[in-house]
RNA sequence: GCUCGUGUGGUGUAGCGGCCCAUCAUGGUGGACUCUCAAUCCAUCGACCCGGAUUCGAAUUCCGGCACGAGCACCA
């Protein structure tokens, strides 16, 4: 007897009738906003399946409706930029639908002529009793030649908006009520932002992708267990044409616990009431705040993989990500001080015999360097955080030397502290600190809870690029960002 | 209401008839080390929704509950 040997599966789960070299997948997004922390399950997913498979992955904007979620002619480039990062890679293939409009118009009137869907002119609140009643709308039973003709009138603006749609003849008896007789395109006369108004007649989802998917030689499909009737929906369809529905998986809803759900549409109008700065806000979870707060993408894509393709509704804390990026982001990481509430102490440092203290830029990595801290004129004028500064007990100046507060004594605008000794001996509780010439006004962005904290200190003086992801001793990570506009640098907190 | 789906430690996840007194990660606790309240190391805590059935044996199959989620849009 053989003994199979079970081993802990490494990554995604093997994707149903797969052959290397031979997977398409494909990521399909609204253009409405770019892409927020929702959408990177189905960007690392199929990018993903891609990498494993061989295969490709198209990046298809589903940009079929300009009243309800219209698109925004600029989330285009955001979501491909988008796309790239997160995936580490740019798509296969890029499709905009609005741009196909003529095939999926031709495949309506090859659906209607071959009688497998009809012009419907009840209105949704009359067709809906049909549906629950399981009785055949009138408009089912029209010919062919009628519907072709309705068909004419409703792509030249003969008949308006609202006037009449397009249903697949499925079955109205079918148990599922999402499947009877439903609608595949519908007239929508606005103006489009990309092509303007030159179509009247416009796919749902359900049709539109449905074709795609076949003409573009889609293998499999990943996406949201809310989409499992748009599936049977579609397969309903491939029947009739004779095509073979695509592999499909699905995962369930994620919520992260620091943000909830992700809406696009709510963001997009909480950033025009100005409730925040633009999509890159570091309190929104849009992939931008996440990547301009430090985030790297290898660490997002391991999250997104580690929770794995189940179909369990999940929430997820930003603690684990933040525990996987910490690790991405740790050995590239210089440290530097940072002293908030900054207090003024001085020296007296004639007695010793040192110009400057020597610091590791990463403790683990002493092949990085060190940074220097050269001590001039005594007395010396040194930085601590206010919340270190009120105890009165002895404390260690990090690297350098043991002090003594006097809090009695005050000097112009800080107070007085004598070297107790260089070497360190007992253990001395620990602090960070600054020599006042290595220190320069610095603003730390947090967030904390949805609000937006400004906590001002003092930096180590570096010449770091913005960008840089620095570890601030202590405190954690947080990325430089330039100069505000009263010259103090800006650092975004990432976590810690 | 109808239809579909899901229920494994605090949070995720692996396992899908015997290897399981259940994996890994994250988290909690204790300790070691360290001139960071970080990192690293070591130890430790903690779970198969409930009830039946099938079986020598069930987290794994079946039936029935219960809970949660989604769809039933001229949105995607």
């Amino acid at each position: 007897m053989e003994k199979k040997v079970k081993e802990r599966r490494e990554g995604l789960p093997p994707l149903p009738n797969a052959e290397s070299g031979n997977v398409v997948l494909r990521f399909a997004p609204n253009p409405n906003g770019p892409l927020s922390l929702g959408h990177a399950r189905g960007v690392v997913i199929n990018a993903e399946l891609a990498r494993m498979y061989d295969g490709e992955v198209i990046l298809r904007f589903d940009d079929t409706d300009s009243v309800v979620k219209r698109p925004d002619p600029e989330a285009y480039a955001l979501i491909e930029e988008d796309f790239t990062w997160l995936a580490g890679r740019a798509p296969d293939r890029i499709l905009r639908a609005s741009d196909r409009m003529e095939v999926y118009l031709d495949y309506a009137a090859k659906t209607l002529s071959e009688n497998h869907a009809y012009v419907c002119q009840c209105s949704s609140d009359a067709f809906k009793e049909f549906r629950i009643s399981k009785t055949e709308c009138p408009c089912r039973n029209r010919a062919v030649e009628d519907n072709i003709h309705m068909w004419g009138q409703m792509n030249d603006g003969t008949i308006q908006p609202g006037g009449a749609v397009v249903r697949i003849k499925t079955d109205m008896t079918l148990p599922n009520p999402a499947l009877r007789d439903w609608p595949a395109l519908r007239i929508q006369h606005a103006d489009h932002p990309l092509v303007g108004d030159r179509y009247k007649v416009w796919p749902l989802l359900d049709f539109q992708s449905a074709v795609e998917d076949h003409l573009q030689g889609v293998t499999h499909i990943v996406r949201g267990k809310d989409l499992m009737d748009s599936t049977r929906k579609q397969t309903l369809l491939y029947e009739k044409f004779g095509w073979t529905y695509p592999e499909t998986m699905y995962w369930g809803r994620v919520k992260v616990h620091e943000f909830g759900g992700f809406s696009t549409s709510q963001m997009k109008k909480d950033i025009q009431a100005g409730q925040y700065t633009g999509w890159d806000d570091p309190r929104l979870p849009t992939l931008r705040a996440l990547r301009r707060r430090g985030y790297d993408a290898g660490a997002m894509r391991k999250f997104w993989i580690d929770l794995g393709l189940t179909q369990k509704d999940i929430s997820v804390p930003m603690s684990t990500l933040n525990s996987l990026n910490a690790k991405a982001v740790d050995a590239e990481a210089p440290r530097l001080s940072f002293v908030s509430n900054p207090r003024t102490i001085e020296l007296d440092i004639t007695e010793i015999q040192m110009d400057k203290v020597t610091l590791p830029i990463h403790p683990e990595h002493p092949d990085k360097g060190v940074r220097e801290w050269p001590l001039e004129d005594s007395p010396l004028k040194v930085k601590i955080a206010f919340e270190d500064f009120t105890s009165r007990e002895a404390r260690r100046l990090k690297d350098f030397a043991d002090i003594a507060i006097n809090h009695k004594k005050e000097v112009s605008r800080g107070w007085v502290g004598q070297i107790i000794n260089i070497e360190r001996h007992g253990n001395t509780p620990i602090i960070h600190w600054l020599p006042s010439n290595m220190a320069q006004p610095a603003v730390l962005l947090l967030e904390e809870e949805g609000e937006l904290v400004v906590a001002e200190g003092l930096l180590e003086i570096n010449d770091y690029p913005d960008g840089t992801v620095v570890q601030l001793e202590r405190m954690g990570f947080a990325i430089l960002e330039g100069i505000d506009e009263n010259g103090a640098r800006l650092l975004v907190r990432l976590h810690g």
